[in-house]
DNA sequence: GCTTAATGTGTTATTATGACGCAATGTACT
DNA sequence: AGTACATTGCGTCATAATAACACATTAAGC
């Protein structure tokens, strides 16, 4: 596949890739799509190049449906990473071996290379993580469990979260996270997931129907230990409307 | 300058490129510094490239250096802008030669670039706009009335006035716009430009100083027509731990 | 049936916000 | 000099949002 972009490195945008944080929520834990290939056993965000003749926003669309196969999911561009040194000496001769790529093709890969990354929030239950080729390893981790990632990418994953928990506080988030139908402790959990903090059960059921974006659902969670939980379902409509004037107007 | 970059083009990251928005505030108007270059009449946000040993902040904050001469001010990336036509048809033959720029060499910039946005706040008090050849006209403008910019310029401005308004209920922003000693009215004036409404004046001040950032200054601002106004000053300390902490805390 | 752990639904005190009133100050005009 | 006027400084009050907490309800498992 990198051989395929090398033989036709006029067509990709030289020196600039995509990286993106996918994010999913599942057994109450916030998790991260994440890639380990075969060379180093290195673990990485799954990336791409970006055709010349692609918005950016289109190529980081194809990243994300290439690896979980989903589409039309909530992908937004956070930040562009730029340190000079941040892929220095990552294609080294070995790999460059190893993948069976020329010097001179090599070239295009071993430059200075500048990445805008992206973060995704998918529906964990719909997601089914697509390796692209056979050796490569494409697995849900735990974040807080991420071992150590190549490059920057853990820089990029710690920003990806940061400005997670900032959109928290502009928008709702949900209903990319969660399945259609799920309880409000089961959204409490992803809220408090995300902040790394415990929320008040009652001030927050308050706080979250007050918004407006809920519709409960005439039935109750099955198979539960202790008392049966509610569903409830997001109200599309009115979740976007709140997703574009935004939450708390501040000012 | 173009030139010499374009001699030297392989020291140059290719196809990327770096805008700055940057933000200033006076007679109660919030300016844009924006760029004419005698060619074609045409406003343009300054940019520049970005050397390929140096990260692309530092580019960026070479850039506003150049433009403006002010160091350590407020610079921020805020988004990067990759449509396949942003610059499609922008350099075109005739501005090549106007340029005296061969077509060989003109490929390194007719070819697809991607932009990385910052904005700046800068004290327009401290800023002298720097025209970097002499044909070129470097100007304040107020935001209400900037004209047509060249390829996305538009944008991109729009973009950067969007982020500084979600930012305002973030962090707080006055220090980077606003002489050291300043007036209560005058910052509210601040907030009442870039987020084009109205604040009650006494709710206003009782926010603001709640913030716990301000110090009162044991002088009145003179030559003033009607009551004089006290004078403020940020305290730096207090300042910087809010703008790191952040405000609005939401959830 | 009793215990346990979770959910659903309150209440209350405190704080933040929005909408005002009114006196104080200094300019401009007669 | 006296008065009108615009603007500042300081305060009030009703309402809304938030934090902290109490208690009843439900279902599983012993």
């Amino acid at each position: 596949m990198i051989k395929s972009i090398l033989d036709n490195s006029e067509n990709y945008q030289p020196g600039l890739s995509i990286d993106c944080v996918i994010f999913g929520f599942h057994d109450n834990q916030l998790k991260v799509l994440l890639i380990k290939v075969p060379h180093n056993e290195q673990w990485s965000l799954p990336g791409g190049f970006i055709p010349i003749n692609e918005d950016i926003d289109t190529a980081a669309v194809t990243v994300l449906n290439e690896r979980t196969g989903v589409e039309g999911v909530f992908l937004r561009q956070f930040s562009t990473f730029g340190k000079i040194k941040r892929n220095e000496n990552h294609f080294d001769n070995e790999l460059l071996e190893y993948l069976n790529i020329n010097p001179e093709q090599g070239k295009w890969l071993t430059r200075r290379f500048v990445t805008i990354g992206y973060y995704a929030l998918v529906d964990f239950s719909k997601i089914f993580p697509n390796p692209i080729n056979p050796h490569e390893i494409v697995e849900w981790i735990d974040h807080k469990e991420v071992p150590n990632l190549i490059l920057d990418h853990r820089e990029i994953l710690d920003k990806a979260l940061d400005t997670l928990r900032v959109e928290l506080n502009l928008m709702p988030i949900g209903y990319n996270l969660l399945p259609e139908k799920f309880t409000i402790p089961e959204l409490q959990k992803l809220y408090e997931t995300i902040l790394d903090k415990k929320l008040d059960r009652r001030n927050f059921l308050r706080k979250i129907t007050n918004i407006g974006i809920l519709k409960k659902l005439d039935e109750k969670k099955s198979n539960v230990a202790h008392k049966a939980p509610n569903l409830y379902s997001f109200d599309k409509e009115k979740y976007d409307e709140v997703l574009k004037n935004g939450l708390n107007q501040g000012w």
